[in-house]
DNA sequence: CGCGTTTGACCCGCGC
DNA sequence: GCGCGGGTCAAACGCG
């Protein structure tokens, strides 16, 4: 039972800047228009977002399902899904300004795989992309005078 | 002392 | 109308 195995060259939406995989050997990017079909019509009542977010998914072979993407995730809950002997984890971003959502479920069929669902954009600098990049910017910066 | 994780309960939509 | 399944909240606890 393969939900998505039409996997897009790549994601053209200028939505949120793609997670930084340190060791992440194989992922595919799929459309964000897919799974879950009913998406946010119309909730009704109670807290609900009317917007449409892009969705997207990777998925990575990792022995960890914490991926460190440069953001902070703060995880709110975790559940068993009926389908997967594996439980699945949501996660949330820290900021408050941020409304993006991630879960987290690893293959029932391949505990190697660990599927990353993002959900929304993120609104707010990743400090931590910064760090990271910034010495390597610099670098850049000081090799294009040349 | 602040924040992130954990875990159970609650809620809601959908299928039968 | 009821049951199932999935998603989110919220209180408590533990750690840094």
């Amino acid at each position: 039972m393969e939900p998505q195995q039409n996997f897009p060259p790549i994601l053209s939406q200028p939505g949120p800047p793609f997670p930084i995989l340190p060791e992440a050997s194989g992922l595919h990017f799929c459309s964000s228009s897919s799974i879950l079909g009913g998406d946010e019509k119309n909730k009704g009542k109670g807290r609900g977002k009317k917007e449409s977010r892009p969705r997207f998914v990777f998925q990575t072979r990792s022995e960890s399902d914490i991926l460190d993407d440069g953001y902070r995730w703060r995880k709110y809950g975790q559940k068993k899904v009926k389908n997967c002997s594996f439980p699945r984890s949501y996660y949330r971003c820290s900021q408050l300004t941020c409304n993006v959502k991630k879960q987290v479920q690893r293959l029932s069929s391949d505990a190697a795989i660990v599927v990353t669902t993002y959900e929304g954009v993120h609104n707010h600098p990743c400090e931590k992309l910064m760090e990271t990049l910034s010495p390597l910017l610099n670098q850049m910066q000081f090799l294009s005078q040349f």
